[in-house]
This record gives structure tokens, sequence and C-alpha cells, in this order.
DNA sequence: GCCCTTAATCGTCTATCGACGATTAACGAA
DNA sequence: TTCGTTAATCGTCGATAGACGATTAAGGGC
């Protein structure tokens, strides 16, 4: 499962850094959508922001929707669904897991 | 939320990696212990399986009890469990459901 | 004792990540 | 149109990650 694999190491990259989780967190008290707001909560520079937002973008974890000369991002949580079930796997070997039927993962 | 966010960063931070999501897959089906034989399962060099389990221990997702000459892994799947909560909670408000909320995959 | 196996460590190299300032592009308002 | 705001992009830099061969340390078998 070597393809399955790299998706889930996108995806945890993807939350291997405390900016990532901040902006995420941040995303998720905040209903609606905000924009730059996000620069002044995590305490880095815009652009360093920006290419944070960007990686979140590329693994599917948060979506931006153009909101006139802002933007408004949200959360994708079923992006992550690949990773969840990862780990899940690993909790829960002998438990099926409540969603997928049969995920034939292993060689 | 900081040093929690950076230890869920380094969980997720062990798991982005293709050759260790092998490793762990591969600790999963075998119910003992194995010990070099992950080196031939995942086809990199010694030193560098070496490096990979190092990660996972440091992460404390995997323990390493020495048997004799050679070393007995096991998985430590609790080790997960603040990750598997923060994506939980991302993945919980949006829906009660346990998965597949819905199925909006706007890029 | 000696030798063989196993796994960790060391040293080195390349590639990627993370951060920043500066610049650019797009859009709304005046 | 011009101006101000917002966000993406560019270029650069230092730090880290990943891979490898070679070496070293620890045990078991002879």
């Amino acid at each position: 499962m070597q393809d399955t694999d790299i998706e889930i190491a996108e995806l945890a990259k993807a939350l291997a850094h405390p900016a990532r989780l901040r902006i995420l967190r941040l995303l998720l008290v905040t209903p609606g959508c905000i924009g730059g707001d996000i620069v002044g909560a995590v305490g880095l520079a815009q652009s360093t922001v920006s290419e944070h937002l960007r990686i979140l973008k590329a693994a599917g974890v948060i979506t931006g929707e153009i909101s006139g000369p802002r933007i408004c991002y949200a959360l994708n949580p079923a992006a992550l669904e690949p990773l969840a079930d990862f780990i899940g796997t690993l909790t829960a070997p002998s438990a099926a897991v409540c969603c997928v039927p049969d995920e034939k993962e292993i060689s």
C-alpha cells in the first residue's frame, strides 16, 4: 500500500507543525470564516502564515474561498479520514471501525 | 495550547513518512515481535530503518524490548491518543456521525 | 577464549522545511 | 483612475530530515 501510505503521510505532514495546528483550532472555533486574522493569531509573518495555509490547502484539510479582497478559509475534516482511519486501525486492531466495512490495507 | 500542539505535532511528524507507516503496519500484522525483518520489509538500508525506529520510539508509538541479541518491537497505540483526539475534535463538530458527514470536497 | 549476528551510532551528503522581507496581483472604495 | 487592503509569490537563508556506508557495541554460539 505505497500510495495510500504516501497519502496518509502527506496528511500527517500537514498536521506536523504547531502553527498549522493552531490555525486549524482557530478555524474550528470560528464558525464563519476569517481572513488575515490568522496572521495576528499565530504571531508569524504574513508570508509564513500564507505558506502554512497553502500546505493545509494542498493537503485538502482546509478550503479557501475568495470573498472579495480577502479569502474565506474553512475546515474540511473529511480530508483527514485516511489518517484517522489509519490511527483507528492501530488503536483498535480487533474492533471494526464504525464506518469502513472493510479496508484491506495489509498485504 | 502550545505544549499540547507541540506534542501533537511531534506525533504527526512520526507518522509523516511512508516508511514509518509501513513499519507500523508491519508491527500491526505481526502479533509477536520481529527484529531485523523490518529492514527487509521496507527495502531500506539497515541504518535508515534503525533511524526510523528511533523516531517512532522517541514519539512513544512503539516500544523496543531487548530479547537477546535482537530487539522486540511492539506497537503502543495509546501514545497516539492526543493526535487521535485532535482529529476527532476537528471531525466531530461538523457532524455527530462518526464518519463521512459530507462528501463536499471543494478544492 | 573467538567469531558471528544484530542493532545502534557516526559522518557525510543532498533535499526539504520553516521563516523572513520584499514584491506582486487582485479587488473594493473613493 | 488612483489608493489602500489583502493574500500569494519570490528569493534567500539557516535548520532539519532522510538516506547511505562504515563503524562500533552487545550477546549468543562454538
